[in-house]
DNA sequence: TGCATATTTCAATAATCCTTGTAGTATACT
DNA sequence: AGTATACTACAAGGATTATTGAAATATGCA
């Protein structure tokens, strides 16, 4: 995963019916959804969703199978993992364990350790 | 968190020099950067940086706090980390578990198990 | 073969976002 | 007060992205 993979992999997500889709297929699990499926749970004409979805494959967040004369389209889940660690590492300096679960827990462990 | 505001977040992270700037402030920890240093880095114009800068701002990801003539940005790290959640959510329908380390595996396991 | 269903592709318009330059505000120093 | 530094706000353009409708492709079934 470098930068230009998780810009497109952010912005194929930085969308309410793209988002919507994801979720839905991340929930859904491996077997995942067929397109018409998909487009009338997330309130989308067919062209609509057909582009998205594209985007989202592109970005390498989902893929499709045809099965039949549907098409089925299911999360990736590794892309997704590998997009969120790239989001965060070399946090703090190399040392995620200084950055817990709260802002302020983190700031104290890190206080001062800055240039 | 949302789904309007994980867009947000999202579309924030969506472009190069926004996601280095992000990762570079995740990576400096809790005391963050001056807006200059930040700019340099990254290779933008002050009014580039500035204008990113208050975009991430603006999605909640990193904060501002002026420091005599300075103003430090710092990352914001439950933001994130609310985001990367939202994201999986309720994954292969609440049973996260069956989504492990790779895709094969889930299959494996989730296979038959959805409508 | 011919028709119906599922989905995609294409083209055109509308909307949004990024970039650049210029001007403005805030702080510090003399 | 006056000047320098650090940064932000605004405005105009160019570029990218989203939306829509019409036409095309692929599959399944009679």
């Amino acid at each position: 995963m470098n930068s230009k993979d998780a810009v497109t992999c952010l912005a194929a997500l930085a969308h309410d019916q793209r988002l919507a889709i994801f979720r839905l297929l991340v929930k859904e699990g491996p077997s995942g959804l067929p397109a018409g499926e998909i487009a009338e749970a997330v309130d989308a004409t067919p062209t609509g969703a057909s582009f998205h979805l594209k985007e989202l494959d592109r970005a390498g967040l989902i893929h499709a199978t045809r099965v039949g004369r549907y098409i089925r389209y299911a999360a990736h889940f590794d892309k997704v993992r590998q997009m969120l660690t790239f989001l965060t590492e070399d946090c703090c300096q190399g040392n995620p364990e200084l950055c817990g679960s709260t802002l302020k827990k983190a700031r104290k462990l890190c206080k001062g350790e800055t240039k």
